[in-house]
DNA sequence: CCTTGACCTTCCAGTGACTGGAACCCTTAT
DNA sequence: ATAAGGGTTCCAGTCACTGGAAGGTCAAGG
């Protein structure tokens, strides 16, 4: 199976495969003519990762949690231990987009949005907030 | 005012600073032993900058909001609608967070993360979810 | 006067996770 | 013979910085 076929199986860019390849994250054997060569293994890689990424894991992680799968002795502690830390970076993301979020909605919603150029967005962003002159 | 001292008083690192010099950002004069002369107008910008990208608008958004300050014949709703753009982006970036936060805690809370193998949240990544082959 | 240390300058490279494109090879069908 | 549609490699770009090297400048202390 070559990489088309590869990347039609597990909804991965051929671009993305080659990159995993580069990278050490999965080994294709090569036909003679130098094409990629991808097994049930190397699928079921790609796959795992295409799962482990669409959950927001980073590369190093899912490199390390592809090896806990192999590795049939793992403690699932491991595993555990990565998933929560990345938990806890999606809290922490969460809470910064809804810190942004609720400060711009407010601005947005207090603009008036027509033809005028006052503007509360950019008097917020504009604010000189140093000690006053006096 | 020098560089380190407009990056004190505006909370940007200065390597932060000559970037947005290099990208046309902020245009600030040069003392004639060629360091960078930072004067009010500058630091407005700067400070500008530093409270736009923590609302997490991006350099090309801060770009054409700075435009929009500096031009006093504006359209509210052009700031707006940035603005908007904007918010919409966030809101996208939640709920993909927010799904991956839920989906991952649940399996995070059942899996035991003692010393054992067995751990349901490889298992999730590893699920073989093409038709069985019967 | 010399040195030390803290600034400042420029330029180059790296980050993460791809993505686009160029230049070229292989295979199959017409 | 050739054209289409695969595949290959390698280089560059994305975004918004950040780190580091190599060197210039300035004020204070000995």
């Amino acid at each position: 199976m070559n990489i088309g076929d590869a990347a039609a199986a597990t909804s991965l860019p051929p671009k993305t495969i080659r990159y995993y390849e580069d990278i050490g994250l999965v080994q294709p054997a090569r036909d003679t003519n130098g094409y990629r060569a991808f097994n049930d293994t190397d699928l079921h890689k790609l796959r795992f990762l295409g799962r482990a990424r669409a959950l927001g894991f980073s590369i190093e992680d899912c490199r390390a949690l592809l090896a806990l799968y192999a590795d049939k002795s793992r403690a699932s502690a491991e595993v555990k231990k990565i998933a929560q830390g990345h938990l806890d970076d999606i809290a922490v993301k969460i809470a910064d987009l809804n810190a942004m979020q609720s400060t711009l909605k407010h601005l947005v919603d207090t603009c008036a949005g027509d033809g005028r150029p006052d503007c509360p967005i950019l008097d917020d962003l504009g604010a000189v907030t140093s000690a006053p002159s006096s």
